[in-house]
DNA sequence: CCAATCAGTGAACACCCGTACACTGAAAGT
DNA sequence: ACTTTCAGTGTACGGGTGTTCACTGATTGG
């Protein structure tokens, strides 16, 4: 039987320094250009440990996957629970948006030039949590006021329309130099404004 | 004196095979991830001829940002010379976008991987171009009917979301299998529903 | 016709890559 | 106490990389 064991743990805390190394690195130049011996390298291990984590650079890849869209839905539940978002739904959207990507650059970060630029793995991981998170979102708005009597693909198609807007602005916060409270606010400002113009068109839609 | 001498067509040619080589190599695997080796082989040439053209990758990757700008400028000028542009704006834009993304997949393709995959110099021109391009667009959005009286931040504000779901939309047909004119359609159906949305919101608007 | 130019050649270099293999030594199981 | 397990080691390999250098030979211009 097991507990605990040191050993385990010690094999975990490797994992996890080969991880966030990965992470660190993919960074500065992408996920897809770092090499495996690097990530061993900067996480403190010879190359060929790598292979007791992982069969590849891919397999990582899809780890790093998982965890950014963990931190993706953490960020979801937690604008749920705040009482400002029945307030405001618009501007506690902003500010968690940016908020969030501002402290889990790494992560977003790292879906944003991967959901393009990565293997074709990492990529159809991405798209397909993504599609996974147009889904979750449609069914929240379908709650909402003007939309409850839409047709489902309407709901779905705003959902997308959100859903790239919130990335391309999680875009911006990701490429924003740091200590720029400026730019932050002029990014939430431009989301607010983009959302509330939206939001303008739902009364009126038809078909 | 030379007019257009023997030599220097060689060498333009070599010049083009270069280019398309890399934008052909590049769809597969992003261009960052191919060398210049694997370039000069596909080009037909050795790859110390390579440096008589580019000084390097990051050069050569500057001109194909600079390509495909040109072809996504001449599919502007080309959707505001054609007539249905003016009796149904959306419309019409949802087919050029559509037709000319699938006519210059490769060049899309490109602009779409590199805007957040490549080096730190193909991604700042492609940045600064599309940043061109919204402020293009703003002066033609600000000379329709609801538009006219809007501030000019707001103008730059809808014409930023209008490209960034260009962008997104040309993603979507840089992905899209060949031959499958059903995903065409619904990838039209749902850019034009989306532009509908957006311009519905403009009566409203205020501030 | 002859000298200069210069696009493209081919060999050589030092380097980093992924992976195979036999290994070590401490924790885990009995 | 002993054996087994297995995370991490160290060496070695073949292969791809960017860049250097001296070169060749057809086109060019006088």
């Amino acid at each position: 039987m097991s507990t605990a064991g040191t050993r385990q743990e010690q094999k975990e805390r490797t994992r996890e320094a080969i991880l966030s190394s990965a992470l660190t690195l993919a960074q500065e130049h992408g996920f897809a250009q770092i090499s495996l011996r690097q990530v061993a390298r900067h996480a403190g291990v010879v190359p060929t440990a790598f292979y007791r984590h992982f069969q590849s650079m891919d397999e990582l890849g899809l780890a790093l996957v998982e965890q950014s869209f963990d931190t993706l839905r953490q960020m979801i539940r937690d604008a749920q629970r705040d009482p400002d978002v029945f307030a405001n739904i618009i501007d506690a959207a902003a500010e968690v948006l940016v908020d969030t990507v501002k402290q889990y650059k790494a992560h977003f970060a790292f879906v944003a030039r991967e959901r393009f630029g990565g293997s074709d793995a990492v990529r159809g991981a991405i798209r397909h949590e993504l599609d996974l998170f147009v889904s979750e979102l449609a069914v929240v708005l379908a709650r909402l006021p003007n939309i409850e009597r839409w047709r489902s693909e309407d709901v779905q198609m705003v959902s997308r329309l959100f859903v790239r807007n919130m990335v391309y602005n999680a875009e911006e916060v990701v490429e924003m130099p740091d200590n720029r409270p400026d730019l932050e606010e002029r990014i939430k400002e431009g989301a607010r404004r983009q959302m509330r113009l939206i939001v303008l068109g739902f009364e009126k839609w038809e078909s």
